[in-house]
This record gives structure tokens, sequence and C-alpha cells, in this order.
DNA sequence: ATTAAATAGCACTGAACTGGTACTATATAG
DNA sequence: CTATATAGTACCAGTTCAGTGCTATTTAAT
């Protein structure tokens, strides 16, 4: 399984509560507020809020009446970035960043420039994907490329889907 | 960073370095072969083997003059195949499975639809790459969807790349 | 038949990583 | 001045993973 830390799962259910509180009365919440909304350890939510904000991705005001907001509209924060701010930069395998020295095989790996093409196409769907998105239910779809083969991408809904 | 396990790492250079080898000689091809090949450790190589054996992408021959050969044509191997045999079911959380039990907030969780289709797309940008793609040089294009937005796709090299 | 070489299938261990917690410092509204 | 909130650091425990070792089984060649 490909896998996603467990923060970065809650960093993204909180990125979520924030954008549809906000949306609605655009105050800044707590993180009290947010453990109780996401039923997370307020701990833990704490702990990836800082996370989200050294990234730049929330803003925040400290003290009583504190607490934290979007720093830029749900539109324009893709999942991408959210993943990348919990879990550094978005990579299927050490060999696919740009550091070298991580891998034996550097000098003779036979698939490395794969590699990071691979990586650049779960980049790239990731990417395609908007917090604004995750607010309400999406569709998985399905285009046509140029050479007809199925691309699944995603859509909203026309009707209900849940 | 999404991460892939260094065992799946392994599994795709092993993979690569059979189809490679096998459209040459078509012979079987020992773990101890493979392991000079790759320059990866035996015993380790070893266990990769007997993994992708299990799944079935692999087919062994045993006693002396036996090895492993692939069970299906490189073209018909999708790497979303390989890392599911290796790391277990596509998904970027757990929640993502069919599994339930898995996570607390499973009744109220308010994105667990839109986690299945996250997993689903970057399943699907998986299974597009088969294993024939890893033996020669692949290229990042873009194409257009339905909505003139670019959508990450890969694609053959007229030219030299490397 | 015997032997050598290869896979099959365990079970084990050491280390790294991750999730979670605690504590202290700093800022701010009232 | 105080209560309440974030900021930052450091720490601990549990789990997972890479790697190793050992034994059994199969098979070709002698």
């Amino acid at each position: 399984m490909i896998r996603l830390g467990k923060l970065t799962d809650y960093g993204l259910v909180l990125m979520t509560c924030i954008a549809r509180a906000q949306s609605q009365d655009g105050n800044l919440h707590t993180a009290r507020d947010l453990a109780k909304v996401s039923r997370l350890p307020l701990p833990t939510v704490s702990k990836v809020l800082k996370e989200l904000l050294r990234s730049g991705l929330l803003a925040s005001h400290r003290g009583i009446k504190g607490g934290y907001s979007l720093a830029r509209d749900a539109h324009e924060v893709s999942l991408a970035e959210i993943v990348s701010a919990l879990e550094g930069p978005i990579a299927l395998t050490e060999c696919s960043t740009d550091i070298s020295g991580l891998c034996d095989l550097e000098r003779c790996c036979p698939i490395k420039s794969n590699q990071q093409i691979i990586s650049q196409i779960v980049k790239g769907a990731l990417e395609k994907v908007m917090l604004s998105d995750l607010v309400q239910p999406l569709q998985l779809t399905a285009i046509k490329d140029a050479s007809g083969k199925l691309v699944p991408t995603i859509g909203y809904l026309s009707g209900r889907m849940q």
C-alpha cells in the first residue's frame, strides 16, 4: 500500500473542516474547536496545525480570541501541497528526489529516470485536486486521451451522490 | 513523501531486469544472477522474488538449472500490480480500503468518499504504466482533457533521451 | 542412487520511523 | 494583570520494515 501517514490524513480532514467552516462564518478556528469537530485528540490536532502553518497553508493569530484560518482560498490549495507540507516532497522512492547519495544504485540504477517520471505522474494527479474539491463530493470520471485510452480524472456531480 | 518501501523499489528494479534479459535470451534467471546484475544483496533479492512469485507475477522452476521468469508478457503487467504485490492494496490511507473498523472517524469522517476517489486517481495513474514501459526510457507528456486542462501522461521518446 | 544447486517457507532480530505527549515560551484581548 | 491561545522543542513508546538465517523440497547431472 502506498502509505500516507495518519498525520497527513488528519491534515486533510482538518483543512477540509476549516475550509467548510470558513465558507460559512469566515472566523478563526481554535485548535480546540477543530479537535471537537474532527473528533481528533487535541494535542495531535495542534501538532498538525503547526506543521500546516509552517508550510504557509494556514495563517494564525495568537492570544485570546486567536486561532487558525486558511492562508489562501480553498480553490488555490492543491492536495499535493497539503501532502507535501506533512510528508515532504512527493516522491515514491527516495531515488526519485533530487537529493543524491541516498541510493547505492545511483550510478547504475536501471530505472532511475523512469521512477522520477512515475512520481511525477502521481504528483500531477494530486495537483489536480484542490482543497475546495474536498468540501463537496467528487465523482470519478474518465476521459479519452489522444490515443483513445481512458484517463481517470475527477469532476463534480450534477446530482447527489450520497 | 508518499512512501514506497525499499523492497517494492527493489521489486521494480528486479522485474525490469528480468524483462530486459528475457526479451534477449528468454531463459530463466536465478536469484544469484539477478542479485549480481541489480547489485542488490542476494537474500533480499530472494525474498522479493518469492513475494512476486506468490502474487503470480513470476513463474519459477526449482532445482539445479532452475530460476525465475515473467509469468506474463511485460506489456501485460502494470506498475499497479507490482506495487500491490509488494505493498498490498493501493490506497493512500487505511480508510480508503474496504476494510472497516480501522478508523475511529468511520462513522462521521467528512472526507471518506473523497479519499477513496483520490486513491483511485493514484491507482489509475499506476495502472497506465506497464512493465514494458520501464524497459525503455519514458517521457512525460501532457494531453488536454475535455475541459482543456492539461493532464499528465506518458509516452515513448522518438529520439534518444539519455 | 547420490550430489550439487536452486527455490519454498518459515521465524527472528535490530533499527528506524511515526504517532502521540509533555513542557515551556510567547503573544494578546479584555 | 490575567486568562487563553498559539510556538517551539524535546521526548517516549509502539509498530513497522529491512535484512538475515535456517531448514525443507525439488531437480538436473553424474
